[in-house]
DNA sequence: GCCGTTTTCGGCCCGACTGTTTTCAGTCG
């Protein structure tokens, strides 16, 4: 998939054409490049099937950025993207990766000094060569030092898993003072994204004064990056930046509105509050002639105003929300709904926990069916169990399963897809087995059709009921395999085989998109935790279901918030 | 360079903060 590669070398050109002072052609290349990473379609698919005039369908592209990336899908090569990136010196975007160092600094700062990398930039500012510069001083020698530091710290990005529980304990805290009015986390957490840059946190205060004092003072503040009475940002000492922001009452709603985004959905909302005569901000919606206010209290407001249905944080992605808020929006599946954990692993193979205290913990937290899924025996890392094994495995998890009442216990397995798409056990295995989660574990390097050709087998081998997390990427660490999502779908449907969310943090496969896709191709998804402990059952579910509202799963598309009985008869399963 | 219930030309989301200035450009979200 080409999408990232072109998004990217969009971007760079807007730097490029930026710092040579070029009007607004910077922001198309911008809005183009914001759209094509967060299409899900394959840019190349795309113009395969519907030529140049499909990527002209592709918001913020038209004639010749279509040609651009149409000469770069055929040839590989972009003259203009090779032409501008030959008129800057090599390395030189690589400076504006510095928060507070953009094209135009990064270019001041290389044609003063001839500094080319992030290496150089660091001795020059240790060595104050950065501010003999006009419009730099020490101050400005200071952040590029910090930033430099981040960026070898990290890629700047946290996963949503360890972000929102630090965002709800800053909360919970800041909740707690008698100046703090309303508080909301807002900011991509509040979206769900599977990874995040930084919290945003929304209060309403009287008397603000006491309350930044005490928020630039909490136990785990690294450093102090600004305080002031309607804004303080803060480092933790795990690295992530936290923004306080304080509004009126009557702006906390398009404040929330506005802080929450995504940008690209604020542009959005912002040019349907023009078209309706009204002027958007985070201070509220204003008519756009009197300059009167018309509302901004409640996030509700605004979008009942605009004629549009309030929607829900997690959708709002510029990926159609807008159009269907005008009707109506999808009650996306909510975490009460869920019924069932069908993914688990117990000190059989690699998990920590045993057999009863998984049922007992899942049982604890209202499940009304679970299925124990140990590993496999080609997954010898993680202890998977052997023919042998997995028979006297298979009889521990009865025992349990008719020793717990008021809880369905499913004996499973989470069975490695072998590199040609034969399953890990033979028949007379898989036969025993209630329920059979397909994963691929290794050999992820194939070639896009040998891919898709081994999933399709797993799913139509009639003994796999989910295909445990599809693309096996891993966030930061592993990119998703590639294979052919149309023909998978496909095969899932005709097979009656879930796809799997994987709510692990560091997984969250399918990834929104593609869970949104698919549920549009009439698959069906279980959300399950894959956890490895007792405490993950608890931990890890929300973030499942986080990421199936994302992709706009009601309750409907999503079969563990089934009954016993429904869940059974979809999969034909015997009670 | 894109795009159209104001427009095929002339707009392009909006405001705050930072660092450096004494009125502002650049950057960010």
């Amino acid at each position: 998939m080409k999408n990232s590669e072109i998004a990217r070398m969009f971007y760079e050109m807007a730097d490029v054409l930026e710092m040579e002072d070029v009007d607004w052609k910077p922001n198309a290349y911008r809005k183009a490049a914001r759209s094509i990473e967060a299409m899900s379609t394959d840019v190349e698919e795309l113009y395969k099937k519907s030529g140049i005039k499909g990527l002209e369908e592709i918001p913020g592209v038209g004639e010749h950025l279509g040609e651009k990336i149409e000469e770069y899908l055929k040839t590989g090569r972009m003259k203009e993207y090779n032409h501008l990136m030959k008129s800057v010196p090599e390395g030189l975007l690589l400076l504006t990766r510095i928060p507070g160092i953009g094209p135009k600094k990064a270019k001041e700062i290389y044609s003063k000094l001839k500094i080319r990398s992030l290496k150089e930039l660091e001795s020059a500012a240790l060595s104050h060569k950065i501010s003999e510069i006009a419009h730099f001083k020490a101050k400005s020698e200071e952040n590029i030092l910090r930033g430099i530091q981040m960026l070898k710290v990290s890629s700047g990005r946290t996963l949503l898993g360890t972000a929102l529980p630090i965002a709800e304990d800053l909360v919970s805290e800041l909740k707690s003072l008698k100046q703090v009015g309303r508080i909301n986390v807002a900011g991509s957490i509040r979206r769900g994204r599977e990874s995040v840059k930084d919290i945003d946190i929304l209060i309403t205060s009287k008397d603000t004064k006491p309350v930044m004092d005490y928020f630039v003072k909490m136990k785990d503040v690294k450093e102090v990056l600004a305080q002031g009475p309607t804004k303080s940002s803060i480092v933790l000492h795990s690295g992530m930046q936290v923004d306080v922001r304080v509004m009126d009452e009557k702006s906390y709603g398009s404040a929330l509105q506005y802080f929450t985004g995504s940008k690209d959905h604020n542009v959005a909302l912002r040019q349907i509050a023009i078209s309706k005569g009204y002027k958007l901000s985070e201070y509220g919606l204003f008519d756009r002639k009197s300059g009167r206010f018309v509302a901004g209290g409640k996030e509700e407001d605004i979008y009942r105003k605009l004629g549009l249905k309030l929607i829900p944080p997690e959708i709002r992605e510029d990926c159609g929300e807008l159009e269907a808020a005008r009707k109506s929006l999808p009650k996306l599946v909510e975490l009460k709904d869920i019924r069932g954990d069908l993914h688990m692993h117990t000190n059989h193979s690699d998990g920590t926990d045993s057999v009863e205290g998984m049922v007992k913990a899942s049982r604890a937290l209202g499940y009304e069916y679970v299925a124990i899924t140990d590993h496999s025996k080609s997954e010898t890392i993680a202890n998977g169990l052997n023919d042998d094994r997995l028979l006297e495995y298979s009889k521990e998890v009865r025992k349990m399963a008719s020793k717990f009442k008021g809880i369905k216990v499913f004996t499973g397995s989470e069975v490695n897809i072998m590199v040609d798409g034969s399953l890990d056990y033979g028949d007379d295995i898989l036969k025993r087995l209630d329920f059979v989660i397909a994963s691929v574990h290794r050999n992820f390097k194939l070639t896009r059709d040998q891919m898709t050709r081994r999933l399709v087998k797993a799913i139509s081998s009639g003994y796999v009921n989910v295909l445990g997390h599809p693309t096996a990427r891993e966030l930061f660490n592993r990119e998703p395999i590639v294979f052919d999502f149309e023909k998978v779908y496909s095969a899932a449907r005709e097979n009656n085989v879930a796809l799997e969310i994987n709510s692990q943090p560091r997984r969250l496969d399918l990834d929104y998109m593609h869970v949104k896709e698919a549920v549009e191709h009439g698959v069906k998804i279980i959300i399950d935790t894959d956890a490895h402990n007792a405490a993950s059952l608890g931990q890890y579910m929300r973030f499942g279901v986080i990421t199936a509202r994302k992709g706009w799963c009601t309750k409907a598309d999503v079969i563990n918030t089934r009954s016993l009985s429904e869940f059974a008869k979809f999969f034909k399963l015997r009670l």
